[in-house]
RNA sequence: GGCCCCAUCGUCUAGCCUGGCCUAGGACGCCGCCCUCUCAAGGCGGAAACGCGGGUUCGAAUCCCGCUGGGGCCA
């Protein structure tokens, strides 16, 4: 490819940025890259009943998030209506378009005709040779030949074609004076420079109408890669009913970039057998030619799997700050947090509070949410009894237990959890007790249910003076 | 309704272009075992697919046609 690759992610600000908008992105991005080329962004904003400034900006959100910078824009298509009449203009003058007066109501009731009729509903072409005064109002059409086929040709799909026959006089300016969707495009995509279009397989029954204008404007034709759709459960293209399919809902509920990144590209994409990309890895193995033709339904358990994936590898530190705002969400309040990391001296080798939770915690945790919610016993926070777990573990002879446990705990000279665990296989010895039963009624008194990480890890992060508390609590004595 | 796209395990996919290496490979999920103070993580193992029908060929998941099914665009 010799010249200068030149990509866009163009999306319409009524919405969310939604996961098949995200991984259309991710392609271009990918492909601007792999290529040294540039990416760009383009707001289609030409509807302004239905373009709102936040959904511009929770879309730009959304972009840096997954971490797809773009070189130029965002350029605003209602910034740029004077090009389109410029342009439309052109067309009128060179006969290439015609002013069209039919009137939508007299449109919707020609089509209505003619489907029932069993004809095809497209337009007649009525006013094609109809003279109008060049100031009469009205849509502006294409002139459209209806002999031969329009060829395109798709760097996923191949060569699709299409008879002239089926495609009508469309229109490029509504009544109003706002461009549509094929007009503005066509323009926006040469006047940019566009080398490559690649979006959404929805789009390629449009392609033919973009290369008929293509031509009658004399602007080069890009290259064309349509992407398959991503679809629900039931097969349907993906949308709100499905759950969520905002980018930005993913972030909230606790999921990493990476990993949305990871899981968009591998589907309609593959490079051998390999699951895991880093980056670098996409970069250097992205090629458009290698995305499926096939759409790809959205497999939440796969990503849930990619996030676990991620939240294991992640460096401790970072994932101990992003973990904060859904500790908030749990009840668990900063001065809280400030707490804990100021009393946390075990350990030793400087890692913080945070970090020690993270590392305990996430190899049970497929979201930062979840993490949260796992670890927020370890606070001086209410926390919910699991009934059935007090019933099964909390019963009068293993309270016994728990009454000796508490005094030897009491005078613990260092309180580890290596410290923690030789005293308890001591005493489970002594007994002639499993470990087991005394560790699960332990970590029901701490932690309320029958679930968490290492029971000696979790009594070290919990700490001595809590863990002595809800240890008394269970065993009905106070004062520790 | 017309046109266009698509069709390998439940899901994402490898293989298809350039037929034989396919006893159809990997991953998620599911099931079992191991590890074990619980749950995970991790390790090991298992069940699980070429939509159907015709061709072409010595041979087809792979090529051709039809059907069926799904999706999309025209409003």
């Amino acid at each position: 490819m010799s010249e200068r690759v030149r990509v866009r992610f163009a999306p319409s600000p009524s919405g969310h940025l939604h996961v098949g908008g995200a991984r259309t992105a991710l392609y271009n991005w990918l492909f601007a890259r792999y290529h040294g080329g540039t990416f760009l962004l383009r707001i289609e904003d030409t509807d302004a009943d239905r373009s709102t400034e936040a959904s511009v900006e929770g879309i730009l959100e959304g972009l840096q998030w997954l971490g797809l910078d773009w070189d130029e824009g965002p350029y605003r298509q209602a910034e740029r209506l004077s090009k389109y009449r410029e342009h439309a203009e052109r067309l009128l003058r060179t006969g290439k378009a015609y002013r069209c007066v039919c009137t939508p109501e007299e449109l919707e009731g020609r089509r209505k005709a003619a489907l029932a009729a069993g004809r095809s509903p497209r337009y007649d072409g009525r006013c094609r040779d109809r003279r109008v005064e060049p100031d009469t109002p009205g849509a502006l059409r294409l002139r459209v030949g209806d002999v031969g086929v329009t060829v395109v040709e798709d760097l996923i799909h191949g060569g699709v074609s299409f008879d002239n026959a089926e495609l009508d006089d469309f229109i490029l300016v509504r009544s109003d004076g706002v461009p549509t969707y094929n007009f503005a495009v066509v323009i926006d995509d040469a006047l940019l420079h566009v080398t490559h279009v690649i979006r959404g397989d929805d789009h390629l029954s449009n392609t033919p109408k973009q290369i008929q204008l293509s031509q009658a404007l004399d602007f080069p034709l890009p290259r064309f890669a349509h992407i398959p759709m991503i679809l629900g459960p039931d097969r349907t293209r993906l949308s709100k009913r499905h759950g969520a399919t905002s980018v930005l809902a993913y972030r909230d509920q606790g999921y990493l970039p990476e990993a949305l990144v990871n899981y968009l590209v591998r589907l309609g994409w593959s490079h051998g057998d390999q699951e895991i990309f880093s980056r670098e890895e996409l970069i250097r193995h992205f090629d458009i030619a290698q995305v499926g033709d096939t759409p790809a339904i959205f497999d939440q358990a796969k990503l849930d799997w990619l996030n676990g994936h991620y939240i294991r590898q992640a460096d401790p530190k970072w994932l101990a700050d992003l973990v904060v705002p859904f500790w908030r969400q749990v009840g668990v309040l900063p001065e809280a947090i400030e707490a804990r990391t100021a009393a946390w001296t075990t350990g030793g080798d400087g890692t913080t509070f945070a970090e020690a939770v993270v590392q305990a915690f996430r190899d049970r945790a497929t979201t930062l949410a979840e993490l949260a919610q796992d670890s927020r016993f370890l606070f001086r926070i209410p926390i919910e009894q699991d009934g059935q777990a007090v019933d099964r573990y909390l019963r009068p002879e293993t309270l016994t237990h728990l009454r000796e446990l508490t005094d030897r705990l009491r005078g613990l000279p260092t309180w580890s959890a290596a410290t923690l665990e030789t005293l308890y296989r001591a005493f489970a010895a002594e007994k002639g007790l499993k470990l087991g039963d005394v560790a699960q009624p332990t970590r029901v008194a701490l932690t309320g249910g029958t679930v968490s990480p290492p029971l000696f890890v979790v009594m070290e992060l919990v700490g001595r003076e809590l863990c002595l508390e809800r240890l008394a609590a269970v065993v009905g004595r106070t004062g520790a």
